[in-house]
DNA sequence: GTGGTCTAGACCACA
DNA sequence: GTGGTCTAGACCACG
């Protein structure tokens, strides 16, 4: 597994663990039962404190998204949303708010904000045919 | 002007202040020229510390929202980004990142996901014809 | 890192700070990379409250002279202006025409200024063959 | 005299009001013994608290710009720089290092800082013939 | 009566 | 140990 830190981003080394983490499982690079680099692992190959990809995997682990079995390892675990349908759909519509507020600040049109989204689904799943319409 | 405060989102009060009166801005419930109450006003009514205030001030003047006259008050601005176009296209394509990889983290369908969005804009340009479809 | 502050300028504390440091940064003598004082450091150093450091340090990173990393420190970063070329020129522009006006009224000569002007640059620029003239 | 205020610029009222006052002067749009409104006149025309023009012109008279005579109104008075010639050079070596460090960290080139300074010079002196060689 | 600056000191998030 | 957030309260600049 590899990931890429970005010191300058401005968000935390922890969450940009959590993020990278995220956005592989959703692209598919990483399946349910793939195993993460021990802590001590992936600590040593960012060049990072291991509390900081403990606190990660912490984050993760408490999302769901992998489990940690003593002596073994962390593992990706089976997608398992147990928000319902609402709270998943206002967390996201509380993203895209945002995203739409920000770009009508910035004089960004609507047209450029939809090529944007369509260009990062087009990322996320290049195999899919996701023309719309 | 209302704002509500929720202490329990986790994110700082005045980061919650510049947001919600982003929103307004982008809304049109605050205009250019309207009038924002005063650091002291504001603060009394939300029961936090007037700093906290006069740094979420700050920071919407910093980003152009609205523009402050000592002894006067603090004014909704013309919007003004001074930010290059690329700039401007990547903050909110970071955005909207964010919320695509989120959304399929939490097995929210693309379609779902323009529906959001283009709710979005109709509660912001609800007089526009948005074509789209 | 060696500041000066003199209480008699009238002009703020932090953001005197704030101009030392971009001129240290100008001058070559902080690079990319090169780490601040801490907060506390410089605060008890100058003698003065962490926050008004603190103060000084978040201008900085919101004009990308420096990047701040929680529980590591503030690092001078790549110079990276997101403004537009005009806004910049404009920037620039503004802090030329006052020093222009300031010198007719003081009675200092074009030429005068002309060679003030060429004075910094080879401060700045030392190496550089400056062409001019 | 017509002046035009900027609520936008962030300097305050007053300051501009002296700004364009000494650019008039340096300009040559103002002479000598030219009278300038009474503070009620100026402050009814720009439609601000006439303790605000006062305030502008006692700096006005502080710097030997205007001298005030009770029952007759303000006059621009000769120019009597007191100042000695080295602390003059000084102030206005640094406007022009401010200008030069601020041109540095937006990326602006030492031929364009020098365009601008060439520019302001001909709106000062448009009679002259300030060709630099 | 406006907002701006600075101090003092508490508590939290991050590494 | 870093910096970030928030409170409390003083004093100043501005209108």
């Amino acid at each position: 597994m590899h990931l890429r830190l970005e010191p300058a981003s401005g968000s935390p080394v922890y969450q940009q663990i959590v993020d990278q983490v995220k956005r592989m499982v959703a692209a598919g690079t990483l399946r349910t039962g793939d195993r993460l680099p021990t802590v001590r692992e992936l600590a040593s190959q960012l060049i990072i404190n291991p509390n900081t990809v403990a606190h990660a995997y912490q984050s993760l682990e408490r999302d769901k998204i992998i489990e940690t079995r003593r002596g073994l390892g962390s593992f990706i675990c089976e997608p398992d949303s147990q928000l319902s349908h609402d709270a998943r759909i206002k967390q996201v519509s509380d993203l895209i708010e945002r995203a739409v507020v920000e770009a009508h600040h910035l004089n960004v049109s609507a047209d450029e904000v939809r090529k944007l989204l369509e260009g990062h689904f087009r990322t996320l799943y290049p195999l899919e045919d996701t023309i719309h319409e």
